[in-house]
DNA sequence: ATATTTATTTGCGAATTCGCATAAAAATAT
DNA sequence: ATATTTTTATGCGAATTCGCAAATAAATAT
């Protein structure tokens, strides 16, 4: 009673926004009742309120008020808070793959290894000081991986998650070198480490309440040690 | 009603452990009934359960039972909730501070400056793994931090902490400039900021259930490629 | 001995928190 | 129109969680 809404999930939703049924051309809605709610719309807020109170410290009870869906539906929608958590962090890492793709993607020549890794801090450290009131830094760091050994379902995204981003630095790191753009007795292993210790050294200090200037700073004086 | 516990606080406290009042000689105990537990033993009990749990995961009823002292006494002697967070992770605070004391002064002359930075990353790492059943990683990256958006007090001492943290790297770098240890133009700033990178990297990874091989193999290559 | 001081024990009370169960509502199928 | 299906709304119940207050216990001061 709970993966029957396979064509939903792809993508194509109605949303309760002013979109009905007709306009959504395609989409073949199932017999019952229909959604009230976009689910990936709740999905981006929950991700929200998550991200900056933890898992732990934030209820069902606030998640249904902040959108305005009751609990049985969050349930029916999403399981129980664990997997509703790990869904909305699943959001937060897929649109970090995509900018990192973007990002780490060489197009056009006036861009050195410099200029891609500096691009890449900019996009990270707009995300971890956000537009949110409270200091974010990152979703992963902060929440998840604070949650990882007592949830094994958390445990194992954190995981899966941190290969992925330690994969795709040096992906990048080694087509870099084979392109000539580093130092043959640079190790892409090393280097990617290097990124992801960058990485985690800002997503502290932002949820620490460190300033966009500061972390700039940082990255600023960091990368230019590292890669020039 | 709260501070008035001067004379134990500062050390020489009579345990319940056997010890009677006449055998720990020098102090004047006030006027009530004496304390049935040992405050600091009682403290790493409970850094112990907020290390492992997080702050907003653990209950005070855990506490009460894993220390076997109850809710009452715990408020009596140490506070509220946070209160008691803060004090025990000031706990590791301390510790962490003692022991990079003990690990950037170099005493003898064996000592390059690689070798230290690496005895540094020797106990970072055991401390990170543990002796527990459960992945540890670091208290404050992944318990402090992640509370401190919605908790002013931890909020600033987790400031605190990284400010004392990042100013006790850049003297040692300073001090390892002026004798000479250090290529000159490099900057002990931005030493720093690579070993609080590198620091925060191994205590993600550690939570996230990686192995001491694992890391200490990542700080080997890092290290190596940072400081030699 | 008695009073005083401080800690402990016990237990209440109010608020949260979460899963679940039942009934009502809104769509489609026949 | 009626039956079927799915979602929503409402609310209960059991367990947690935390602060607090009253009664008891163990020490010292006089």
């Amino acid at each position: 009673m709970d993966d029957l809404k396979i064509l939903e999930e792809g993508g194509l939703v109605c949303g309760s926004e002013g979109l009905d049924a007709q306009a959504c051309g395609m989409v073949k809605r199932g017999r019952g009742r229909p959604r009230a709610f976009d689910p990936d719309a709740v999905l981006e807020k929950v991700l929200e309120l998550f991200w900056e109170r933890g898992f732990a410290a934030t209820s069902l009870d606030d998640i249904a008020a902040a959108t305005g869906v009751s609990r049985p539906s969050l349930a029916s929608a999403f399981g129980d808070k664990e997997q509703l958590y790990i869904k909305s962090i699943e959001l937060y890492r897929q649109r970090i793959n995509e900018q990192l793709d973007t990002v780490l993607t060489c197009k056009g020549d006036g861009c050195t290894l410099l200029s891609i890794v500096r691009r890449y801090f900019d996009v990270m450290i707009d995300t971890y000081t956000g537009h949110s009131e409270s200091c974010l830094g990152c979703a992963f760091m902060s929440t998840a991986v604070n949650e990882a050994p007592r949830h094994e379902s958390i445990m194992d995204m954190v995981q899966n998650a941190i290969a992925g981003f330690d994969q795709r630095f040096e992906e990048f790191f080694a087509g870099a070198k084979r392109y000539g753009h580093l130092r043959p007795e640079a190790d892409p292993k090393v280097l990617s480490q290097m990124m992801v210790g960058l990485t985690a050294n800002i997503g502290m200090r932002a949820r620490a309440g460190a300033s966009r200037e500061e972390l700039r700073q940082i990255i600023a004086d960091t990368t230019a040690y590292l890669f020039s």
